[in-house]
DNA sequence: AAATAATCATAACAGGTGTTGTAAAATGAG
DNA sequence: CTCATTTTACAACACCTGTTATGATTATTT
């Protein structure tokens, strides 16, 4: 075997242990998700833990990599067949907390803003994820200016940053209220900030 | 003394350990947040702690009160002095964490948040207070639908949740991103969500 | 003043935590 | 097959956790 794939095995295992911490997270919280529990889910020990991240945070830090990763996997792969400015819409509507994977994804990353204070690697960590993904919404932005289908006078940084926060709010709510949105209103939401997009048109 | 005041005793013991509770859970986060931590910060032991609450959990729900109840509060004298629809954009502003106390305030909703999985006790608490809050949004609203300064056709309900969501999204952003905004910025973020909410004047 | 209750300190308990070191098993290369 | 490396199991470590019980101290009431 090549070196390449022994460096992917490596990495599948590093995933595998991710995945079962993923779920655990999702479903007790972090507090309640020991090393040992995650080992037992995994259905191995502790030492399969320890042989492959340095201690608990890199662990951590890992599963939040991988799970923006998956995020932005997701985000891409709906967006490929869409132009304009409902590209935006189905970015957004492709990654809200509706299935039981994306209801994981968004509990661990809560988990992980909850837990983040007092914790400056993760918080270094966040806040470079979080770059990434700003910037590449810029980008996306920047495209729909280029082609005129947004206007031209807004202040992009700034406007990233607002649907990040747009889709936060919605996901975070949809997690931690009761309140259920239906697709509609989901829609309807996203489509009142598309409209603050579109240049004015007399 | 009378009865009442020594209820009212009883009730600021309980408010200082919860105070303490939070500026630490703020600082640290809520696993470094030990009964032993909260009592060392009130300069006390945990015998206090054991005497006023059943158990940690009881302690951290009735924070989680204190807290609501603080941002209610926050909301109403602010909005006390203004009329029409400016009243959802200075309820929206008065909550926000800018401050070092609304900082904490935020942190430790966020903490909880991400603590939930696992604690039934808590979410239902959390939803309950959540159903309140929105409660009281929702009454903002009628009262602006029966003034005419918003539509008419508007499923106040849902518009009531999409406050929160709005609210809650620059909220976490705020604290779990680097990017900080401007007054000027906040207040185009509640101005956009202000105007989907006017009247359609031709 | 005596008795009752509230408040708090202290210590012990049983259990769980992340981390570390050591040795066994599995795997791959020469 | 042999040897070296990777992978895993296991046990022990020191430490911290929430909870509980027991007294001592203080405050309140009778």
């Amino acid at each position: 075997m090549t070196k390449l794939s022994v460096e992917e095995k490596q990495s599948d295992r590093r995933s595998q242990v991710a995945l079962a911490a993923m779920k655990l997270i999702a479903e007790q919280g972090l507090q309640k998700t020991s090393l040992r529990a995650i080992a037992h889910e995994l259905g191995c020990t502790t030492g399969v833990l320890t042989h492959y991240f340095r201690n608990k945070d890199e662990l951590l830090l890992f599963l939040l990599e991988v799970v923006m990763e998956r995020l932005a996997e997701k985000m891409a792969i709906t967006v490929q067949d869409v132009e304009g400015i409902d590209r935006l819409t189905v970015m957004m509507l492709a990654v809200f907390p509706t299935t039981d994977e994306l209801k994981q994804i968004w509990r661990v990353w809560l988990a992980f803003v909850g837990y983040m204070p007092g914790h400056v690697g993760l918080m270094e960590e966040h806040k470079t994820l979080y770059q990434e993904f700003k910037t590449s919404l810029k980008n996306e932005l920047t495209a729909l200016v280029e082609t005129g289908a947004i206007a031209t006078d807004l202040d992009l940084d700034f406007e990233a940053a607002a649907w990040i926060a747009l889709m936060d709010g919605i996901g975070v709510n949809m997690l931690a209220a009761p309140q259920t949105y239906s697709d509609k209103q989901l829609k309807m939401m996203i489509n009142r900030h598309v409209r603050s997009l579109l240049p004015n048109i007399e």
